[in-house]
DNA sequence: TTAGTTCGGGTTTTT
DNA sequence: CCCGAACTAA
């Protein structure tokens, strides 16, 4: 019991109180994990059976990390029978072995969101409805919600409110979407993401001897990232915990960010209605972060009303400021962003995996990379497009998912032409006609009813062919292992074929990409966990976990690499040096939360999260302007970096000088500095800014005491490669000058501030340009 | 039926 | 700017 004396009173306590429903809050950097797994460990300990314990976590990297603790916790190898993984894949897992008490066979598919919205792009086209109107996205939003809320396609359509709401928003079809789309999950023998869930609640309500043999099985219930539950998880957890009532939910209300998705809060602050004699434990002494992150993250997240009254603190040193630095462009941004990281290394000697860059959105990762590169940092960028959900990955596993669920109507329709077969548009659409007609698959139709096709012989030979090929798989996977089967199917299929033949810079990409598929597929069936009775694992065992896999799952691999990845994805890491990239209004905080109170407190707790995942040196960076569907935008900062108590930055260029005398505020008409604004003291410039709600910040001040910022910023960009060709040197773009450019055709320079010139032009007048990228010639 | 081209529309976050 | 979808030529 000698781990014990490694936790602090807080978390022994929580460790300790196995018995009974209990609640911990658990601040950034508290030990979270560290108390799940010795609690986890310390059941094992004190005799508890490792099957009987049920542990549910937010990503499946979450689960395997915690075994892998937990086995050194514990030894041997018994940590790898406990039930841990998320909802998603534990309770996929439970339907598979129930499946039949929902008439649905145990090999059923899980359709991910593109299948989803491919499933629902159909059904509007074949209802005859309008796709601006209805567009796949928002549908499927609209139903996930009703899933997750427990809201049937049936309770849907006589839900007076929602109904209300759809025929208010014009789209008064939408509880038959719903119900045709359920119709056709199931006609496909496969499931959403959401039905996982669904499903599971169905079963556990509609089969109550199957409720109590999951209740007598699972005695130690807990859940990790209690805060991102919605209320179908929920309603999960209780029926399963309602005999034994020895659950354990951890979680931080600030540090929920997945209300987009359902999750609900309220499943935290409503924990004591349900459980009234819970024991409730609170986690708040930071061991991760210095006093000045600590601080700061506790003075942004304290402007949020809602929340569970807690506070964090830390023995750890004050540290370093929190460092504000500002850019003129994405571009330069990028370039400061890997800049910094290059000096800072070298000075420190850290290693690259100790840094991250973390941004809002995912396309915020190019103008970073671009500046790694020139620099020769090695990154790794988690998550972007997953490497599932490329179209080579997908078109190959929808061979294999076809093959294991041949009913599966979205991999068919993926494959059933390509390689190309002959097998076109309107060969689909009568097939889809026929399955409406007969209520059963594509599959069906063309194996059991394809004689009363109306199609051409040829047509007719073709599909049969087609489905030979697919049973000859099916006999294929059935008698050998998981990687034979893969090989096989990709080379007979001719995908491995059409893929090697393109020798383009992608196509090799695709090609290697397939490779990695078929090496993971080879170590999976090589792998022993995954042997059953001394048998090589199948493809179909190979399939059934892999919809549920992300990119965040992969492997990390010892690469000491700097990493790139959203707010959202890095939830539950820490990095010793943290950069928060692109803190600017209407890009973080998103525009589409300025709304509502409740997402814009979203938002606020997505900056905590990506603030405490620093521990000793943060640095908060925003542009001046950014590109956005391909046009330069002017951006302001993020309202984020005023809420957070000033003595914790370190912020000289809000006080000081932009380069150069530059004036970006275009009310200003005067050309070019004749009178050099004396450091907007307001009143000057006021007049005519639209003021928002925020008092204006005092513009410029001194050049001469920018010399910090302003030093970085050049550096930054002369340390990059030369400048781009732009045709003509800068130089020659001067005040004055006649210049042509490709768009607005001739025009006249009316002043240029560093690298951004105001241009006038007959044909649209005045336009700002950023010389780096308006390729301007200049004219004699 | 297919391949190649233009056109229009879209970026929040993910199991 | 980048992607997919619709359109057009073989």
């Amino acid at each position: 019991m000698d781990y014990l004396k490694e936790l602090n009173p807080a978390q022994r306590a929580a460790v300790e109180n196995t018995e009974g429903p209990s609640m911990v809050i658990a601040g950034a950097g508290s030990g979270k994990t560290r108390v799940l797994t010795y609690r986890i460990a310390h059941l094992i300990n004190k005799g508890a059976d490792p099957f009987t314990i049920l542990a549910l976590t937010f990503t499946n990297k979450a689960a395997r990390e915690m075994k892998e603790r937990i086995s050194l916790l514990i030894g041997g190898t018994e940590a790898r029978n406990i039930w841990m993984g998320t909802f998603h894949s534990i309770f996929a897992r439970i339907l598979r072995i129930e499946s039949e008490k929902l008439n649905y066979p145990s090999n059923f598919s899980i359709y991910d969101t593109t299948d989803s919205k491919n499933l629902i792009k159909a059904i509007i086209k074949e209802m005859g409805l309008d796709d601006k109107m209805y567009k796949p996205g928002y549908v499927l939003n609209r139903i996930s919600s009703a899933k997750n809320s427990l809201i049937s396609a049936k309770a849907y359509a006589q839900h007076p409110e929602i109904t209300a709401d759809d025929e208010t928003s014009g789209r008064p079809k939408m509880a038959l979407i719903y119900r045709e789309y359920n119709l056709r999950l199931f006609k496909s023998s496969a499931m959403d993401f959401d039905d996982l869930l669904y499903k599971t609640n169905v079963l556990l309500r509609d089969f109550p001897e199957t409720l109590h043999k999951y209740q007598h099985k699972f005695k130690y219930i807990m859940v990790d990232e209690y805060q991102d539950t919605n209320f179908s998880q929920y309603l999960i957890v209780k029926k399963l915990a309602a005999l034994n009532e020895n659950l354990c939910v951890v979680g931080d209300d600030a540090q929920s960010i997945y209300g987009f998705r359902g999750a609900n809060i309220e499943n935290i602050l409503n924990f004591k209605k349900d459980y009234p004699d819970y024991g409730l434990y609170k986690l708040e002494q930071n061991y991760r972060s210095t006093k000045n992150i600590v601080a700061a993250a506790n003075s942004i997240i304290a402007k949020n009303r809602n929340q569970i009254e807690k506070k964090v603190w830390t023995d750890n040193g004050s540290g370093e400021l929190i460092r504000v630095v500002r850019s003129l462009s994405d571009n330069d941004e990028g370039l400061f962003v890997s800049n910094d990281i290059f000096s800072n290394q070298a000075e420190t000697g850290d290693a690259y995996r100790d840094y991250a860059i973390l941004y809002r959105t995912n396309s915020q990762s190019r103008a970073m990379e671009e500046g790694l590169r020139k620099l020769n940092i090695p990154y790794r960028i988690y998550g972007g497009q997953s490497f599932y959900q490329r179209k080579e990955i997908k078109d190959i596993l929808a061979y294999y998912r076809l093959t294991a669920n041949p009913h599966d109507e979205e991999s068919f329709k993926r494959v059933v032409n390509y390689p190309a077969r002959g097998i076109g548009k309107t060969t689909l659409e009568k097939m889809a006609v026929a399955a409406d007609a007969a209520k059963v698959s594509l599959w069906s139709v063309i194996t059991e009813n394809l004689d009363s096709l109306p199609v051409n012989a040829g047509t007719r030979k073709k599909l049969d062919e087609f489905a030979v090929m697919i049973k000859s798989f099916r006999a294929e996977a059935e008698k050998t292992d998981a990687a034979s089967a893969a090989e096989h199917i990709a080379k007979s299929a001719g995908l491995l074929r059409e893929l090697y033949a393109d020798k383009s810079p992608e196509g090799l990409s695709r090609y290697e990409n397939v490779q990695e598929l078929l090496g993971g597929i080879r170590e999976f069936a090589e792998n022993e966990e995954n042997t059953a009775d001394g048998e090589k694992p199948k493809l179909a065992d190979f399939l059934v976990d892999v919809a549920l896999l992300t990119d965040a799952d992969q492997e990390d691999g010892d690469d000491n690499k700097v990493n790139l990845m959203t707010i959202h994805a890095s939830k539950g890491l820490e990095f010793g040096h943290v950069y928060i990239v692109g803190l600017e209004e209407n890009l973080f905080p998103s525009q589409l939360s300025l709304s509502e109170r409740s997402e814009l407190e979203e938002e606020r707790r997505l900056f905590y999260v990506a603030l405490t995942r620093a521990e000793k040196r943060a640095v908060l960076s925003y542009a001046m302007s950014r590109y956005r569907y391909g046009q330069l935008n002017h951006c302001e900062p993020s309202r984020f970096i005023e809420e957070i108590e000033p003595d914790f930055l370190d912020m000289p260029e809000l006080r000081s000088a932009r380069p150069h005398r530059e004036r970006f505020d275009s009310f200003d008409e005067t050309p070019w500095g004749g009178g050099s604004s004396p450091f907007g003291k307001s009143g000057y410039t006021r007049n005519t800014s639209p003021q928002k709600s925020e008092p204006r910040r005092p513009t410029p001040a001194p050049p001469t005491s920018g010399g910090k910022q302003l030093k970085r910023v050049t550096q930054a960009r002369t340390q990059g490669a030369p400048d781009a060709d732009t045709g003509s040197s800068s130089a020659d773009i001067v005040t004055g000058a006649r210049v042509e450019h490709a768009k607005f055709g001739k025009g006249k320079v009316l002043n240029v501030e560093g690298e951004k010139a105001t241009v006038f032009f007959p044909s649209v007048g005045q336009k700002q340009l950023l010389l780096k990228f308006a390729k301007l010639k200049v004219l004699a």
